[in-house]
DNA sequence: CAGTGGTCTAGACCACGAT
DNA sequence: TCGTGGTCTAGACCACTGT
């Protein structure tokens, strides 16, 4: 295709050439002045086709140093299991389903009330009072994702949800035990270019992509007990959902 | 912040007066030169300012005239509703819960065989003989989505579901009448840069994301029927599912 | 034909990391 | 100190659109 720009044609070819094993996962890639001086083409140029590979994920980039060939292997997310029954209400938290074989932390753990949530958030439980628990999710030493959950105070104020370590099961179990089982849930998830101070939270590079899944946790009398933002990093996760007719 | 790139300064000051309403939806918005007068840019960094709201679906750009403000509201895709049985069963076609209020015309319906599907297709199906639905989805003169659909050529051979009209209910009714009801169903989805000629395709800028759905149908004895690659331009969607605990 | 978007060149300056 | 990535300038050429 003689009509593509270059710098699609060299990011095409030297993805060619992680995909064959010419670059291989953990060691060294060509920088900006290689590729330069590889194709014949300006810095810009060379610059742009890098930011290609870079976005996607197939390459770490830091500054001083030559770019890495990514070895990330994506999390899956399973919607579904993740959520149920069975995991959290027999001592596991809903993050055990996604990263059972994965290093994971829990870090930047932060718990407090604010009187002025999002709107929508406020919408959603129906009151202004609400405790948001904020934490930044590590996996294998890389940021994949933070949340913000939000719950009524009225409910959540003066128990363990309003601490780092909520216990076993997590804020679910608290919330069942408290008498306001979640079982209905709906999440709903859009993808956008990352925002600046996200980029620097998750360290992750500006100019790529990241998925907003917003959950609704309903009891069944319908009532919405927690309201959850997650931020993650689109190149490090694949959504799962099983579900019957 | 004096740290931002002035790319990134113009992108978020132009986009508050997108918000803000001084430039309204579906009227015009400066071009690159105006740009480059307004802030005292160079030309790539204003191009790199528009190609940030090009990008996430603010304006859209056509060569020749200044760009124009979008005025697209984004389709709800619920993932669960649309897959009930009241739905497929009663003689709605599955996409009719998406876009119940939206202009929606499907073009470019091809159907096939092949014996060399995708390695992940012929895994599912656990056949090589396949049949292939592709279409193309539009949504108020849109492209949104373009679907290649895989069914084993031994279930769908010589049925409606080789024609381009499958009939009330689509195809997963048909499959049904031939006693392979579709009961469980797992999606998994993830979000990349769209790919040249996928862009082409959906009419859409070559720096879009673009979310891939795969889908796979089985019958209640777990025979898989179906599996589906969905292609969504990121901007013109929010996914959504619901469940239960 | 003029204006626009898409791409590209050949430089430059700065911040950062490894040595 | 030197190489690296991130950004930016001031031009240029081409393809396309509307007048």
């Amino acid at each position: 295709m003689a009509s593509m720009p270059k710098f699609e044609q060299i990011a095409i070819d030297l993805r060619a050439k992680i995909d064959s094993g010419e670059f291989a996962p953990g060691h060294a890639f060509p920088s900006d002045r290689e590729i330069r001086e590889l194709y014949g083409v300006a810095s810009v140029t060379a610059r742009k086709a890098l930011a290609e590979l870079r976005s996607a994920g197939l390459i770490e980039v830091r500054q001083g140093s030559s770019p890495i060939v990514s070895s990330w292997r994506p999390i899956l997310r399973d919607t579904t299991t993740r959520l149920s029954t069975q995991l959290w209400g027999s001592g596991h938290a809903i993050w055990d389903a996604d990263v059972a074989d994965r290093a994971l932390s829990v870090e930047q753990i932060s718990v407090g009330e604010t009187s002025t949530p999002p709107p929508w958030v406020a919408e959603a439980l129906g009151t202004n009072e609400v405790l948001v628990r904020d934490r930044l999710f590590v996996v294998d030493g890389r940021p994949v994702q933070f949340a913000l959950s939000y719950l009524p105070a009225e409910i959540a104020r003066g128990t363990a949800i309003e601490r780092h370590d909520t216990g076993p099961g997590g804020t679910f179990a608290r919330l069942q035990e408290l008498g306001f089982a979640p079982e209905l849930f709906q999440e709903r998830t859009r993808a956008r270019k990352v925002q600046p101070e996200e980029a620097r939270r998750l360290r992750m590079p500006a100019d790529r992509t990241v998925l907003i899944i917003r959950r609704r946790a309903a009891t069944a009398s319908r009532r919405v007990v927690e309201v959850t933002e997650m931020t993650l990093d689109a190149t490090a996760y694949v959504l799962q959902t099983s579900f019957t007719a």
